[in-house]
DNA sequence: CCCAAGATCCACT
DNA sequence: GTGGATCTTGGGA
């Protein structure tokens, strides 16, 4: 991974510019780091969801559905959309492009650095919870409502080169079952055998 | 203003 | 596998 002055490298806005279902895909393996006052903290993401409005029922832009709470998911790829679930805050990257309310939703990451900053964060030892579901990571990571909108290709809060997973599984996403037919798309990716995946599933298939 | 629903997590059985 | 915690958002009155 590259490295510099202590911190990372912000992967580039282009990085962003792809098909949603590529993105997610693309970011497995990939570094997502947060740098705060109180440290760095940084890990692999191993699983994400595609969320494609304006025909995805499970989209919160479904229909283009566009509302104070959905408005950064119609800006430009590379943007945070960070929302609030019950006592959560659930992180996601804006894709598709301006009018084209797309999302990946980070589920779960490996920890690499700051992991003891994880810990207090979390008030947990067990490095197996510590980023093992969309709610957790972001607590362990410090991300917020205050990161709504931010640009992820610039510091504080950025995606850097991780490594290349040899091989990708996919499946339903979860969580989603009110969403009649759009339950069943293939839209969940994760790392094949990674053990800090959020929830265990039958893949659809595998990618390698 | 009121209220129902929710892309979750954890403890418990 | 199930249920409760807990609280914001958005739609409707």
């Amino acid at each position: 991974m590259s490295k510099l002055d202590g911190k990372f490298v912000p992967l580039p806005e282009g990085f962003y510019e792809q098909p949603t279902l590529l993105l997610a895909k693309s970011l497995l393996g990939c570094l997502l780091v947060k740098e705060t006052d109180e440290g760095v903290a940084a890990g692999y993401i191993v699983e994400t969801e595609a969320y494609i409005g304006p025909d995805d029922k499970a989209a919160h832009s479904y229909k283009n559905r566009r509302t104070v709470r959905t408005e950064v998911m119609f800006q430009r790829s590379g943007l945070v959309y960070s929302y609030l679930m019950h006592t959560h805050c659930l992180f996601n990257i804006v894709s598709g492009g301006v009018e084209k309310p797309e999302a990946v939703l980070i589920r779960a990451l490996e920890p690499v650095y700051g992991i003891e900053l994880m810990k207090e964060r979390r008030g947990i030892e067990d490095l197996k919870r510590l980023t093992n579901g969309p709610g957790n990571l972001t607590k362990s990571l410090g991300i917020t409502m205050e990161d709504y909108g931010h640009q992820l290709f610039i510091p504080p809060l950025y995606i850097a080169k991780g490594f290349s997973p040899t091989s990708i599984s996919v499946g339903k996403r979860i969580g989603i079952d009110n969403s009649e037919e759009a339950r069943d798309y293939p839209w969940r990716f994760w790392v094949s055998n990674n053990k800090y995946v959020s929830r265990h599933q039958k893949s659809l298939y595998v990618i390698t």
